[in-house]
DNA sequence: TCTTGTTATGAAATCGATTTCATATAAGAA
DNA sequence: TTCTTATATGAAATCGATTTCATAACAAGA
């Protein structure tokens, strides 16, 4: 083979052999790495399972998921992994015809039909909001991610709001910024937030760490002291949030588990084998120095 | 098509038609997001142009770099994007056997006969290198990335010692530190090059942005005043550092234009068109806040 | 009306590897 | 030695869409 520098012909094999070889994975985006360790951790377990990974990204446009799903799917994709729950139904309509083995991941609803390997977000980030209400916060306000079409920062912020009413805490509109997921917009974001001072805030509860990156790069650019005059918090537990200044207290996601789980429920799914549609990973409050008492 | 819900079969199809529409992108890893814009920009142009992006990672190992290849040649990918012109020769063999278009990126060599996009490694780590002699730095250090299977790392290695030279600076091999880029690594380095102060250096040299992010937060963490006590350079200007503390002086590379560059490359020469196989992008000095006059 | 050139239609061949099926060979047991 | 079972070999069918080829229908111009 190597003499006569043969290489196998994919097409034909997959043609007549009915198998591809190859699961796709749909991500929103590669931007900040965002799921660069949940897209690692399945590819390590599919290629040692001799399957290809491929990854197609959509830019959180749930219409050009469900194009590149199809593009994947005609590809002969063998199985897809998904992040979130909430798609378009062309996309269901797509999964029920082919049947082809998919799990929904970032999120868990034991009520959901469809298989998934996440944690609740809404829980998740109640958790943050409550260390926020606990150490004595009244005065919240969130940048959150763009929830259309997310189902993520939607339960997130929806998590948000209900813990901090449980505690009397109300969050107006007025205190809540919805920002695609940037280093500059959550900058943008805490600015607008602080200078909207009646009372000013003094928690900023993040949608992911990266906008919570912003707002605290803004709130030393002004001259405030986190977390003596203002807490900031996450969500994700990026490697950067360790090494923020100060470092960020957030949410730690079991990014690694997530694919990894995923990758193995869609091989033992592809192996005929009868396993567990949904399975939860826990998350956990990472407490580092962006959070502390409000100074009042 | 829609009623009977009919997917097309792409083994069918591109086994008849010797077409895949597939075009495959070999990058060394996801993290950081340090090849998403290549990646995306490149995305744009093929999909544009009917053609799906195969991304494949391999960890900056050549030998998988080879498998991954194959695997894509395998897939029917018609033309192949990589990252540096250092490759494994079995590379280049398979790309002798099929006669798949491709192109390096990242790297410019004129002498070079294979195509490629990008600027010369050792010139644009030379400026800024310059840059810090020319602001009278004569105790420089360096953190540069893994300089092994790595011509990018080792290119910008030699520029900035030959750059040093030319200056009569020396810089000894105990001022050199490679790491793989993560931020804790650029940390530990940093500290390691501090600590040993036979003087002290005034400037700090980063293979990239993401070692210079870490080496500033060591900075930073032990009460040195950046750029006043010590300067610290990078490579690549990330988003990330227009936000740093203090911002980053680094060298900005067109990431998109090498990506759409690429792009056009490929898409000219499955055109057939008589395309030229070597363009060169401008990397540009950034002048932020993290370098000043070494202190003395 | 007839010729010429253009578009439609349908059947058959094709892409390359895998799978199946039939046949042949070998090995083991009685 | 003979029969059975296992293994090897080779030819042919197959996967599904595309391409080619032959034929038919059509339109336009003379």
């Amino acid at each position: 083979m190597l003499e006569l520098g043969y290489v196998r012909n994919h097409a034909a094999r997959a043609l007549r052999s009915q198998r591809s070889h190859m699961v796709g994975v749909l991500i929103p985006t590669l931007d900040y790495a965002l799921y660069a360790r949940l897209v690692g951790a399945a590819n390590a377990r599919f290629s040692s399972a001799g399957l290809s990974t491929l990854i197609a990204t959509f830019d959180y446009d749930l219409d050009a998921e469900v194009r590149e799903a199809r593009l994947l799917l005609e590809r002969g994709a063998e199985a897809l992994v998904f992040v979130g729950d909430h798609h378009r139904p062309e996309l269901f309509d797509l999964l029920d015809q082919s049947d082809v083995p998919f799990v929904n991941t970032y999120v868990f609803d034991s009520e959901s039909s469809h298989p998934m390997v996440g944690f609740n977000n809404a829980e998740a980030a109640a958790k943050i909001a409550r260390h926020l209400v606990h150490l004595g916060h009244r005065d919240v306000c969130v940048i959150s991610g763009v929830t259309k079409d997310n189902d993520r920062t939607t339960k997130r912020l929806e998590g948000i709001q209900s813990e901090l009413s449980q505690h009397g805490v109300v969050l107006s509109d007025k205190m809540i910024e919805e920002r695609t997921y940037s280093i500059s917009a959550g900058r943008k974001a805490c600015a607008l937030l602080l200078s909207r001072n009646d009372p000013r805030p003094t928690a900023i509860i993040c949608g992911n760490d990266v906008l919570a990156m912003g707002a605290l790069i803004e709130c030393n650019a002004q001259g405030l002291d986190v977390p003596n005059d203002v807490s900031v918090v996450g969500f994700d537990n990026l490697e950067l949030s360790v090494h923020s200044n100060p470092p960020l207290t957030t949410i730690d996601v079991p990014a690694e588990e997530m694919g990894a789980s995923a990758a193995d429920y869609i091989l033992g799914k592809l192996s005929g084998f009868d396993v567990t549609p949904h399975t939860s990973v826990e998350v956990q409050l990472i407490l580092r120095n962006s959070s502390a008492p409000p100074n009042c």
